[in-house]
DNA sequence: GCAAAACCTATGACTAGCGATAGGTTTTTC
DNA sequence: GAAAAACCTATCGCTAGTCATAGGTTTTGC
């Protein structure tokens, strides 16, 4: 089936067209002043496509609003929210709030949610029991597309496209039809966003952990004291320690806290849950000490 | 500029085609079946592109081959790389290594890479000081395509696209022509198998953290003590425990190491250099302590 | 093959910081 | 006004961090 489509569209791989609109991405943003063409241009996207209007937020752990070179605030003066209704992003509770929010922390691919369900392209369990029952009220909207974008040091980033004065509430259509362009859009929107709005860059100058040290640092993050750690591994508490001094030296941290901190940022340790087995031995032996 | 290229294909916003090849897409996985075909419909619309050779690592922090559903290794099973090459993934520290590694970390979109530098679709200073004086000898070509993949849980994925069997070391030509479409197919690729190779999916009943909790974890995170942020949030070193422990609950954490971790990877902490403002008075009151 | 660098392992003592616990007060929200 | 959230004080035991020291193994570069 997938490699029959491939032989029926094989040539399609050199001459498809991509979703530029031309020789330049008008979402692309490299300087602060491409801010406000850029959003503009998002808007229009989302406008001739679906009419949509896009609510984004660049980084769903901070309520500061995204702004213009001018540091006029998007959403009212481009994306077309009323002046009124700005406070959604003081509160991250509403618009972008709860249900939209907590999806974003989970899947990696655009969804579409109403009141029933949130619509992934394939299954995530996760999302299940996400409670959609005030959606309406907390989205401003029956039904909406929105794209997740994850980036690096951790920032997550959440873009919304909401039916714009009209009530439909069943977005599979137009998800089907155009969740892949207005992911395209969205993510160089906010990547470019995010670089732009960037302060303070942080670089460790020698962070190439060893293998004992990102070993040590794994079961630290997931709540293991450094005896426990040492009976894992098999060896002393003071290696342990010595391990995870080690990395937090390289890493430019002052305490485990912050060393797990950057190693995640950087991606260090993974996705920790898929990779480590409890150690029920290790646990009864102690709890026998 | 912009907003002149957008007058001229306002038309193509519904008009585009995608980047699908069909009503499928061929990259994209459901099931742990579909981990093989997917892979070579990579491998082919790779090569058909550009002549090129895959490499990919759905998660940097692991050195675990990516496999099929029979457990074959897709890197000499389908991506064509010999098998006594194929303990790269043995060592993180080979082909997808330091300097690829190190960049995916901390760029968010495709890049294309030789020996002379590595060439960002906007310039990203945090990618300077990475020594590539050994590209060859680590990547195993002298040029690569590479898209990084920032995914939920704080995973990183990297993909790579090295001419195959030629000695090209500018790819600026195939990266302005085929970066969109490559980065397509590979976040769909890696996003799927990431999907279906998850175990023991990890969420908290309740993670509605609140406003106080993410403050004080905040701090937490980069580094300051109890007393330390009490001195920064003028509260007592007991509220700021107290919140801190709150969180820990909400997030299902033993301890402080896990907290911040479970934090991180939730997305709740960001982009915490960008967003948090050095308190240096605070600094001396403490060392006045 | 050799030297240097990187990594690994370990000890012991001490103290700062964290976690748990208990009880209470004040502020905010409905 | 009542309930929930936020805040406060205090204590004590446990864990993490520091310091100084020592030695061995593996990897890398010439």
């Amino acid at each position: 089936m997938l490699v029959a489509a491939r032989s029926d569209n094989g040539d399609a791989a050199k001459t498809a067209t991509d979703f530029r609109m031309g020789r330049q991405v008008p979402t692309a943003i490299q300087t602060a002043a491409d801010i406000r063409p850029a959003a503009e241009a998002l808007r229009d996207i989302a406008r001739d496509l679906g009419n949509f209007r896009v609510a984004a937020c660049a980084n769903i752990a901070s309520r500061s609003p995204m702004t213009d070179a001018d540091g006029d605030v998007l959403a009212s003066c481009v994306f077309g929210w009323p002046a009124t209704k700005e406070q959604w992003w003081q509160k991250p509770l509403l618009a972008l709030s709860s249900p939209l929010t907590f999806a974003c922390r989970y899947e990696n691919e655009p969804f579409w949610a109403n009141a029933h369900g949130i619509h992934t392209r394939a299954p995530n369990p996760l999302l299940d029991q996400i409670d959609l029952s005030l959606f309406q009220g907390e989205v401003n909207a029956n039904a909406v597309i929105c794209v997740p974008v994850h980036m690096s040091f951790g920032q997550i980033a959440a873009i919304s496209f909401s039916p714009f004065n009209d009530k439909r509430d069943d977005l599979s259509k137009e998800f089907d039809l155009y969740s892949d362009q207005l992911e395209y859009h969205a993510r160089r929107f906010v990547h470019g966003y995010t670089r732009v709005s960037s302060q303070r860059p942080w670089i460790p100058k020698n962070c190439r952990l060893s293998k004992r040290e990102v070993e040590c640092l794994r079961w630290a993050a997931v709540g293991k004291t450094d005896v426990e750690i040492a009976l894992i591994l098999e060896r002393s508490c003071a290696t342990v320690r010595f391990h995870i001094h080690n990395a937090a030296i390289k890493l430019e941290a002052v305490n485990r806290s912050q060393t797990v901190f950057k190693a995640t940022q950087l991606g260090y340790l993974g996705n920790v849950a898929a990779v480590m087995v409890p150690h029920p031995q290790i646990e009864a032996q102690v709890a026998a000490k």
